[in-house]
DNA sequence: TTTAGAATATGATTTTTATCATACTTTAAA
DNA sequence: TTTAAAGTATGATAAAAATCATATTCTAAA
């Protein structure tokens, strides 16, 4: 059985990892553990404690959080490059979110002792850590401030635009990244009747086409127009 | 004129400063600047370049951001002992909130330069800054779920428990802090008028008492129970 | 293939929240 | 002190969104 090599491996390009020398990729690759999650299961879950951080390698899962309602809000979705659960690592708390994975997903774990040394004896790359969480937490005000100023089709229009941006076109042009109505109504905070009827109106008007769970963005720019 | 010691600062026993030597809290003494910050007054502002920090010796302030419907979004209070500003010094971008006193205020502003020798010399306070940091992330993310699945009765309720639990109280048992009923629309994300309606309900089914600006809890035990 | 269960869709209705209008009260400046 | 402006309060109404009810379509397991 083959270690593949951190060295290639694309959470290496873009996350805070490429700071790392040679020599602790090489430290990493000999303790990392890889991990296949399928579709729909927990890579972690909310309360849980995870002792080290996870690399995605393929694959793209959302990070939710149970509401006192029983209703799952989405709070980011987290795609291969990036890394999950720097934050519980240095607040040394258990996870505040859950990472479901929305489709297959090739995961590696990172044990937290080896992160923490990377991070103390490399200055460049407890920066880059640092840099991430800062824009995680500018993305969290930003979406703070949705929330509680824009309505509901406003954060539909903003959500649809984020998707296409974020995750790209198959090439029928529809959105890469499927989710259910369930789903999107729960990254924009909604009801999943509220969504699949809002879903219909800009069907109707033009601005998307819907063919079963696919969706094309027809007006991005009147979408746009209607995010703001 | 003296300059004050940074040794004593309230700012030093909470902050992350805590991790400085008796060496660096010199150095920093000799660089910062004092401003007295009126109720109302800005201490920075959305979009602007900071370059560095500001240490909350007196004092509470709002952090917002105006929105695209032009009302303000309070995103968080911060209060004296806490610092401002480092977001936006480790991700080398302008502000994305506006710091506005609630009352007079001190601060302190120590320049980026000094903030970052520290940081790249001392590992304990690096982590510390991190540390708080990702408190303030696992916060917004709390808030946004909040925001999302709450009802503005909910949040009302969560934002006055929280304002007595943070703040505190006068000796009359009102809450310390003062808000406008239009900071406190701010805050929950609602209309002035729906945070005025409820906060009416609230006094009319003696959850609290309002006189004037005051506002005194009356039935915490009830009022919690409503937050959820 | 049949078929049960889940997901999607849509109508009807209720609840929540925002908006507009207006009155009252407090505050601070002339 | 008076007086204008801002802040607070409340009613009436409209708009937004949730909920409940059903129907339809899709999907995966028997």
């Amino acid at each position: 059985m083959s270690i593949s090599k951190c060295e290639q491996c694309i959470v290496r390009q873009f996350s805070s990892l490429k700071a790392l020398t040679k020599d602790e990729l090489l430290r990493m690759a000999n303790c990392k553990t890889s991990y296949t999650i399928k579709k729909g299961e927990p890579i972690f879950e909310e309360g849980e404690v995870t002792n080290g951080v996870y690399c995605i390698k393929e694959g793209v899962c959302k990070m939710t959080k149970l509401s006192a309602n029983g209703k799952d809000q989405i709070v980011k979705l987290v795609k291969s490059g990036e890394m999950l659960g720097q934050r519980s690592m240095i607040s040394e708390e258990p996870a505040n979110l859950s990472a479901i994975a929305l489709e297959d997903m090739e995961v590696c774990f990172v044990p937290k002792a080896e992160i923490m040394q990377f991070f103390n004896q490399n200055n460049q790359f407890s920066l880059n850590i640092m840099r991430t969480i800062c824009g995680d937490l500018k993305e969290a005000d930003d979406q703070m401030v949705s929330m509680a100023q824009k309505s509901v089709k406003e954060r539909l229009a903003q959500t649809l635009i984020y998707l296409e941006d974020t995750f790209g076109n198959n090439e029928d042009g529809s959105l890469r990244i499927q989710l259910s109505r369930e789903e999107l109504a729960g990254i924009i905070g909604t009801a999943t009747e509220s969504c699949i009827r809002l879903l219909s109106d800009f069907n109707k008007s033009e601005l998307i086409a819907i063919s079963g769970k696919k969706i094309i963005i027809k007006n991005k720019k009147e979408l746009r127009k209607l995010s703001e």
